[in-house]
DNA sequence: GAACATCCTTGAGTGCACTCCAGCTCAAGC
DNA sequence: GCTTGAGCTGGAGTGCACTCAAGGATGTTC
């Protein structure tokens, strides 16, 4: 294929930097990557769709080791479809749960910007900001995202 | 009030540990803490309630600088209720956003299970597993949660 | 009044996911 | 054939949010 390419325009193309795709390789996360004559890393079309599949599940909570482990699997093709498939279906349960935890909280925030609009309006504070406990206090649920840039 | 307590009780009832606690308060998020002869941190039940608006603030990727800020407006109270409600407004924007990106990669995740189930169902590849391209290649939305026990 | 739990402070350490740097090689353009 | 740019490796550094440890003081229980 003449429509190879090597590492800086894959990172232009997924939108992540060189850095972190040698290191994402490094951790066992991209599988096949050939190199040219000079040693180059060469990619395809096919490690486009990889990355972006990665930063999928990654922004979805997915951590590193566990993406290796599902990188693990692909890598064994067919030999290892009832765990790629197992794998993703687990996280798709956690994407549901943070979803719904998250819409939850939505609702407390959107309380309380009315409770405070309330109380600008009315110049004084509104009887019951009802006591937003948490609903399952030793629950201890998924943390939070980190966002950058 | 006799109902007041020490670090050990409201890192029970919040979940949290006394080490968390502490360094919270060293980080300006947790207003109002008297101290007994003795020295030791005095709590309400206010600083549960307050623990639990925290909690569900940083479930939901906000980070400690703006707890930060949103603890130092509420030190002010009502001269500041604008710029509270404005703050936690801004939050349940960015929340709403999340929401919405981690539901559309739940489809594509949902898909890619589809297609190992096809796949195994088969014993063959099924056609396509369309390129699940991300559909705003530039955008660098949103991190992933971090989660821990 | 001795043991033991709980609290205090200061400061260092941890885990994760990058991110940056130094020093080098390689390829392409002029 | 020399500069320029992109890529290479190994390793150190960063930011965030805790987490732990050392060395003491205090309070409670028997």
């Amino acid at each position: 294929m003449a429509t190879d390419f090597h590492i800086g325009e894959l990172a232009g193309r997924t939108g992540r930097t060189v850095d972190t795709i040698r290191w994402y390789e490094k951790q066992g996360l991209i599988p096949g990557v050939a190199r040219d004559a000079g040693g180059r890393r060469v990619y395809t079309e096919n490690h486009v769709a990889w990355l972006d599949l990665i930063d999928r599940l990654r922004r979805t909570g997915m951590s590193i080791a566990q993406l290796r482990q599902y990188t693990a699997l692909t890598r064994q093709g067919k030999a290892a479809l009832k765990e790629q498939r197992a794998l993703l279906a687990a996280h798709g349960v956690r994407v549901r749960e943070t979803i719904a935890d998250w819409t939850e909280a939505l609702a407390l925030i959107d309380a309380k910007v009315d409770f405070y609009g309330e109380w600008m309006k009315k110049g004084k504070r509104p009887a019951v900001m009802p006591h937003h406990r948490a609903k399952a206090p030793r629950k201890e649920a998924k943390k939070a995202p980190k966002r950058r840039a």
